[in-house]
DNA sequence: TTCCAGAATGTTATGTTATAACACAACCTG
DNA sequence: CAGGTTGTGTTATAACATAACATTCTGGAA
C-alpha cells in the first residue's frame, strides 16, 4: 500500500498523499472507520491485549468525525449512550489507542483524534483547521525536519517529534 | 552581538547559529538575559504597552535557566519573593511575553520558556531534553516543513506551526 | 474444574493547568 | 481633570489529567 519505489530512492506519491489531506473534503469515510477497526483488531492479535468494549467505543467516537475531542467530551458522550464513565476510563482507552497507533494526541489542543491512516502512519504532522476544527494528518516526507537537522548538528538525540500547524483548511477558505 | 568567548576554547557561535544549540553547553548566559531585556524594552517603545514590574519579574524568572516553567511554578516563585499572585497574574504576563516574542509556550509540556534569541526568532523548533529538562531553540531553516508542503498541496493556509522534539541533549548523553 | 496471574475496569479523590468576570488603579492625552 | 485605554487584584470555576486501590474478567496451567 505504501510505496517506496524500489529502483530509486524516490517516494511515490501514494504514501504521502493518502488519507490525510482528503479529510477536508468529502471522502470515503466508511473506509476510514473500517480501516481503523481492522488495524485495531490486527494489533490486538498479538494476544496479550484485547480490543474491549470501552476501547472500541472510544475509538468509535473518535472516528465519527476527523475532529479532535477532549477526554471530557468523550466522557460526556459515553455517559450519553448509557455508560457511567469517570475520567480514568477515557484516559485509559486513549492511552491504549495511542500506544497502538490508532489515535493521536494534539498537543496544542490537549485533545485526541483517531489516526486517519493507521497502516501508513509513522510520524505525522497535523494540520488543524481553526475554523471547522478538523485535523488532517500529513505523513512525514523523507527529508529530515528542521529539528532533526539542528539536533544532528549538536548531538541531540530525538526520540519523538511533535508537528502541528494551525490554520485554515481549503474548505473553510472557500466558504469565506 | 554574539558572545565573545572569554577564556574557554569553546567554539564561538556565528550570528545565525546563535543562542539555540548553545543552551546545552556553557554559554554567555548574561548575554541571553541582557539581550532579552533589551528586546523587551525595544518592543515596548511603540508606546501603547509597558514593560511593567510583573512582566519584568516573570521574564526574569524564565530567564534564570533555559528550562520551561509551568505557570504555577512561576506563581510559586513570585510568592516566594514576596508578591501575592493569583493565576491570572502569571498568565497575563506570559501572554504579553509571548505576544512580544520574548517567551514561548512548549505545547507538549504545557510550560513556558524565555525566547533564547528574540532578535532572530521567527518560527523556532524546540529540542526538549527529557533528562535535564532544558529546551533549545532551533531557528527554522529555509526549507518548507513537511507540514507546509502538505498544506501547500491541498490549499491549507498555515498561520502558526508548532515543532517540538523530545529527546536527550548532548550533555546528558555524555553523562550517561 | 480450580486456581492463578495478568489484564482491564470501577471508583474516589485529588492534582494540575487555564480562563471568566468584574471591580479597581495607573497612565496617558487632549 | 475628564475620559479612554492599559494593567492589576481577586474570586470563582472550568478544563485537563492522574494517583491509588479494590474488584472483576480472561485465559491458561495444574
Amino acid at each position: 500500500m505504501s510505496a517506496v519505489n524500489k529502483g530509486t530512492n524516490e517516494t511515490v506519491a501514494t504514501t504521502t498523499d493518502r488519507a490525510g489531506p482528503e479529510i477536508f473534503t468529502p471522502h470515503d469515510h466508511a473506509a476510514c472507520v473500517s480501516n481503523s477497526f481492522a488495524a485495531a483488531e490486527a494489533r490486538c492479535e498479538s494476544g496479550k491485549v484485547r480490543l474491549t468494549e470501552n476501547r472500541r467505543r472510544v475509538l468509535d467516537l473518535l472516528l465519527e468525525e476527523h475532529r479532535p475531542m477532549g477526554a471530557y467530551a468523550i466522557l460526556e458522550r459515553l455517559r450519553a449512550i448509557g455508560y457511567s464513565a469517570q475520567p480514568p476510563v477515557a484516559y485509559r482507552a486513549l492511552d491504549f489507542l495511542m500506544e497502538k497507533g490508532l489515535a493521536h494526541r494534539i498537543e496544542s489542543l490537549n485533545a485526541y483524534v483517531a489516526c486517519s491512516d493507521p497502516e501508513n502512519c509513522t510520524n505525522p504532522a497535523f494540520l488543524v483547521c481553526q475554523v471547522c476544527d478538523r485535523v488532517a494528518e500529513a505523513q512525514a516526507d523523507d527529508r529530515p525536519s528542521a529539528a532533526a537537522l539542528a539536533a544532528g548538528k549538536i548531538g541531540f538525540v530525538i526520540e519523538q517529534e511533535f508537528r502541528e500547524a494551525r490554520g485554515t483548511c481549503p474548505s473553510c477558505t472557500n466558504k469565506a
